[in-house]
RNA sequence: GCACAGGUGGCCGAGCGGUUAAUGGCAGCAGACUGUAAAUCUGCCGCUCCUUGCGAGCUACGGAGGUUCGAAUCCUCCCCUGUGCACCA
């Protein structure tokens, strides 16, 4: 995701053009305009937090939203922390779920962090980030400071969060120590003296306790910047690797660019704003060019797909899944650089020498879950090898180190049988 | 702890002794259409095997037993969930 250079110290209305593209609330926004005026005049570059708790390795799209937001503030030459909450992974963040987090192990957040920051630097520069654990602080609290630290906010306070009242009124199990979670995430806030938090519109609650205690400690509370919540390939559920819904950041090229021609023409708009750097007024301008019917969706989507799959993986592989995508969906014809399968030809012996069973080779492959539904979609006239509809359940190869480009539905994927 | 109501395939939800791999909806997959999609229509939607047949076998209706020629459907015990009461002096 590289693009313009850093250029510090931006006029205070230039900053706030990129800063408020996307975001789905700050509060307050007078705040945020002051301490940047504050920030200029002084030279001194905001302090820029997002925590991250070190619970799901596998980034998506949807998480980018948030990295791109905090990239934008590295541009303007903002100092961005990026904080791994490996001590308060150890509660389990009670948003959004009716139900107490299991908590991870030591071991199991470690590992994730390091899986974290490995997926995250692909988007934020590294050498402009400053990686703190929370644990660096949390763990020395103790129970005197525990206590100091609860003694600040009150159980009233605790229950305007939604997702505790609700479990409150309805007699469900609250244990304390999930209450902490939101006070462990302010106390981030005063440790690392942070001039803005940043974090979803889910995280609101936790970023407003930051305020409160800011103040409680006699510093200036943070501004709260929230991104949106971004839909995944459904358009309407958010984007989550359990919802098989998402676009994952370590995907290969043509999957992302296909998962994102996927996507409705309606989302496109929400992804042009949250996924690129194109500014606003040039989406709006391309929004209505597209009603006004002057420019096609589908090839506005083109764009946007090779614009994203780009930011990852560079120019060329984004031009390379484009014309793949377009041979496989528009032309129907198979595309090249597949990915290829090795299959052991003992898999998939037929009865004759030569001769491959089709359902095991579509399971091998990846193609069906079971053998099952690879006879079903054989039958369904849906799997074609090496371009043509196989309706036999047996297929035959000439030489045995053989190349097969074996399709079904919109994934095609070569087989190497040896 | 007591009482009542429930636990069915990824989810919701019928079935309440036998054409049942189990109605229907959602999700998913495939085909047609199209601009990739969306919408719409059609088909599929537990697993394994092959001689792919309106084939055979296996597994499935919270768990374990039992009754029966035969159970998701009846009985017993257990586990879990919801609701009400009690407890909280």
């Amino acid at each position: 995701m590289q693009e313009s250079l850093p250029q510090k110290f931006l006029p205070v209305a230039e900053q706030m053009d990129l800063l408020q593209k996307g975001a789905a609330e700050i509060i307050r926004v007078s705040d945020l305009r002051e301490r940047l005026e504050e920030s200029r005049k002084t030279g001194r570059p905001l302090r820029v937090k997002a925590g991250f708790d070190p619970t799901a390795p596998d980034l998506h799209l949807g998480h980018t939203v948030l990295m791109r937001k905090l990239r934008h503030f590295q541009q303007l030459g903002h100092t961005v922390i990026f904080l791994i909450g490996d001590s308060t992974a150890l509660i389990g963040d009670p948003t959004g779920r009716n139900v107490t987090r299991k908590p991870l192990t030591r071991a199991e957040i470690d590992k994730n962090a390091e899986t974290y920051k490995q997926q995250v630097f692909r988007i934020l520069d590294e050498k402009l980030t400053e990686v703190r654990y929370n644990s660096e602080w949390l763990d020395k609290l103790g129970y005197a400071g525990l206590i100091g630290l609860s003694a600040k906010v009150t159980l009233s306070q605790m229950l305007d969060r939604k997702e505790f009242l609700t479990r409150f009124r309805a007699e469900q199990d609250i244990s304390l120590h999930e209450l902490l979670y939101p006070l462990a995430q302010g106390y981030d806030s005063v440790v690392l003296n942070s001039d803005v938090e940043l974090g979803g519109t889910d995280q609101k609650f936790n970023l407003l306790m930051g305020r409160e205690l800011q103040r409680d400690y006699g510093q200036k509370p943070q501004v709260v910047l929230m991104t949106p919540i971004l839909e995944g390939l459904d358009g309407v559920q958010k984007m989550s690797k359990s919802l098989g819904n998402a676009i994952g950041i370590n995907e290969p090229a043509s999957e992302m660019y296909g998962k994102l021609m996927s996507i409705s023409d309606e989302l496109m708009w929400k992804y042009w704003v949250l996924l690129t750097d194109l500014r606003q007024s040039e989406i709006d301008a391309m929004k209505a060019d597209v009603a006004a019917g002057k420019l096609h969706p589908m090839e506005t989507k083109k764009k946007l797909a090779r614009t994203i799959t780009a930011g990852f993986h560079g120019e060329a592989a984004a031009e390379s899944a484009d014309e793949n995508w377009a041979r496989m969906f528009q032309q129907k014809e198979t595309a090249e650089d597949l990915e290829e399968v090795a299959i052991p030809y003992s898999d998939v012996a037929g009865p004759e020498p030569g001769q491959i069973r089709l359902p095991k080779l579509l399971v091998a492959m990846g193609l069906a879950a079971s053998g099952a539904e690879a006879n079903r979609k054989i039958a369904e006239k849906a799997v074609r090898v090496d371009g043509e509809v196989v309706e036999g359940l047996l297929i035959s190869v000439a030489a045995l180190p053989a190349r097969i480009v074996v399709r079904l539905g919109k994934r095609a994927k070569v087989a190497v049988v040896r």
